[in-house]
DNA sequence: CATGAATGAGTATTCATTCAT
DNA sequence: TATGAATGAATACTCATTCAT
C-alpha cells in the first residue's frame, strides 16, 4: 500500500532535518572548504545520493545548515529575555548566562553559536541574522537609561558577538579550555 | 658570464619575498582552502615551478605568507611604543591609533592584520605570536597601575585582537566600511 | 532499491579485481615509472577516480598488480609439479615445458612473467617471491640425487628465473622472437 | 687572448667527457626514468645549463652514457683475450675471470656493466654491442671444439650476459652480497 | 660558453556530483 | 526514494628544458 501524501511529506521533512542536524559539528569543525561530502555522509550515516535529493549542492546544505543553527541559538529562551520588563543591564547579564552556561555545558550549542555568528567572522555580519538586532535593540535601551557604554549600537553589539563567537572557536578546538565569565563579556557592552 | 654566488643569492631572496609579499592578499581575501595555486600563481605572475622551487607545498608557503604578515604587523614602529616610558593607558592608546589609522589607509595593512591573527580566530591563539605578548605586558602594566580593568591579561589580550581581527575582515570585505575609533576598541581592556 | 551489502561487495571486488587485471599488460610492458594513470585509466575504461577509490596511489596498485601476477604465476597448475612423486629432473622438465608452452602461446603468461620476476632485476630477489623457494627445493632434491650440478641451490634458482624474466622480455618486446627451448633453459640447473 | 680552435674544441671534449663519466652511476643507480636532471647536475658539480650545451636531450645523454659504459667494458684487456691462441674453454675463462674479479672490486665496473648490458633487460639485444658478438664467437669456436654445449650460440651469449647483468643488478643493489663464481657462470655455456 | 632561476606542459590525486540499480 | 560506485573536471605538484645574465 502506498504512503499517503502526508506521509510522505512527513518522512522527507524528517530525513532532511536528520541531515541537518548531523551536518552541524562537521561544519562548525572544518568549515564548508574543511568539510568533504564523502566524510559527512560516510559520518552521520546518510548515502551521498540522498543528501543530493534534499539539498542542490553542498554550499546549498551549508546554507541550511547554517539557518537551523541560527534558529536554535536565537530560541524562545533567549529571545524572550527581550520581553522581560526588567532593565537593560540586566537583560544583558541573562543573556550573557545563559550563553555562558550553554556553551560550557553544551557542545553541540558551541558548534551551532560557531555556525550561527560565521558571518561575523568573515565580514558578513548582517547574516548574523537575529541575534544582531536582538543585541542592538538591549543595547539601545542600556544607553537610554544610561547604564551601557554611549557609541554605535550596531558595531557595540557586533563587538559583544565577536568576542562569543572567538570563544565558541576556542571551546571547540579546546573543550577544556577556560571560558570566559559574563562580566568579561559585557565589559564591551557596560564600559 | 655566470652570476655570482652573491648574485644568485639576492635573486633567490628577491624572488623569494616576491612571491611571499605578492601571496598576502590571495590568503588574506580567501584562506589556504579557497586558494587555487593556479589563481595565485596567474595573478602574482609567477610560474608554478618558481613557487615549488621557494616552498614545499600550499601549505609552507601559507605558514610563511602568516609568518611575514605577523612581522609586518608586529613592526618596529609598534614594538617600541611598549619601551616608552610613559603610561600603560597611553601606550594602549598609540597601539590603538596606529592600528586603526593603518586599517584605514593601507589595505595591505588589513591583509596583514587578518593574516596575523588568522589563528586567533582558529582558536590557536597562541600562534598569534608576538602581538599576543605585546598587549599582555601593556594590560598588566595598566592593571598594575590602576587604569585597567580587572581579569586575566591574556583573555583580555585575546579580546582586544579578536576585535581587531573582525573588523580587519570587516574592511577587507567592504573596504567602506565604518571602522571602529580608539576608545570603542580599547573599551574592553580600560573597562 | 538500495543494493544489498553483499552486492556492493561484489561489486567492489569485481571493479578492483577488473582493474587488477587490465592494469597487468600496462606494468609489465612500461614498468611503474613509464605508466601513466591517465593513459592506464583510459586504456582500461575506468574513470580516474574510481582507480584511487581502491587504490591509495600508483605505487600501490603497482604493488597489487606484482602480488597478482605473481600468484597467476605461481598457480596450482605450476605448484603441484612440486608434490608429484617423480624425480627432480622430470619436475624440472615439466616446469620448464609449462613456463615455456605458456610464454609462447599465451601473451597475459609473459605479462605476468615480467611483473612477478622483476625485483629479480633490480636485486631484490627475495621479492621474487614463491617461485624462487619454488625453484630452489627441486634443485636442492636433484643436487641430492646427484642429477642437477652442485653448488648453492638459491643462486642456481636466480640463474634459472633470470633466464625466465629475459626471455619474457624479449617475447614483451618482440612476440615472434624465437622461444629457447627446455634444455637450453634447464642447462643452468643440470650442468 | 682567445683561445686557439683546437684549445676551444678539447675543452669542449673534456667537459663533455666529465659529464658523460659521472653520470655513469646515476643512471646505472636509477635508470634514465628514475634519474632526475636536476639532481644528476647537482651530484656531478655541473650547471644544467652546460648539460644542454652538450646534449640534446636526457635521452641523448643516456645514449652516450650508455656507449661510453660499452665500450669501457669492451675495452682491450677484454677483446685481446679474443685473439689468443688458446682453446675456447680457457679464453671463456679469462673473460669469467676477469669480469668476476671486476665487479667485485670495482664499482664503477659494476655501474658500466650495468648500462653496458641494459638493452638486454628490456629485449633489445642487439644493443648490447660488442660484448654479445664477442661471446657468440667464443661460443662458436668452444661448440666446433666439442667443449661446449650445442645450441644457438646467439642465445647462448644472451644467456650468458644475461646473467652477469643479473649479478651486477645484485652488487649494485647490495654490495656485500656473495657473487657467483666462475664455473657457475660458465655453466649455461659449457653445458 | 657557464650558470641556475624560471618556465609550463605534464602527471598524480581529490572530491562534488551523478546515476544505474 | 535510497544507495554507494563511478565520474571527470579541478587542483597540487614535478621536472625536462630554456634563457637572461
Amino acid at each position: 500500500m502506498p504512503r499517503s501524501r502526508e506521509q510522505n511529506e512527513k518522512i522527507r521533512e524528517e530525513s532532511k532535518k536528520n541531515i541537518l542536524l548531523k551536518s552541524i559539528p562537521y561544519f562548525a569543525r572544518n568549515g564548508v572548504g574543511g568539510t568533504k561530502i564523502s566524510d559527512l555522509t560516510k559520518g552521520i550515516k546518510v548515502s551521498q545520493g540522498a543528501l543530493y535529493v534534499y539539498f542542490d549542492s553542498k554550499e546549498d546544505l551549508y546554507r541550511e545548515v547554517v539557518n537551523l543553527a541560527q534558529e536554535r541559538i536565537a530560541c524562545e529562551e533567549l529571545l524572550k529575555i527581550a520581553e522581560m520588563n526588567v532593565p537593560a543591564i540586566r537583560k544583558l547579564r541573562y543573556v550573557s548566562d545563559l550563553i555562558i552556561k550553554n556553551l560550557n555545558e553544551d557542545k553541540t550549542y558551541v558548534y551551532n553559536m560557531i555556525l550561527a555568528l560565521e558571518g561575523l567572522a568573515t565580514g558578513r555580519s548582517k547574516e548574523a541574522g537575529p541575534l544582531f538586532d536582538f543585541m542592538k535593540n538591549i543595547i539601545r535601551s542600556g544607553q537610554k537609561d544610561g547604564s551601557f557604554a554611549k557609541g554605535d549600537a550596531g558595531k557595540i553589539a557586533e563587538y559583544y558577538w565577536s568576542v562569543v563567537y572567538l570563544y565558541s572557536m576556542k571551546r571547540c578546538n579546546d573543550p577544556k579550555c577556560v571560558m570566559l565569565n559574563a562580566s568579561e563579556l559585557e565589559r564591551v557592552v557596560i564600559g
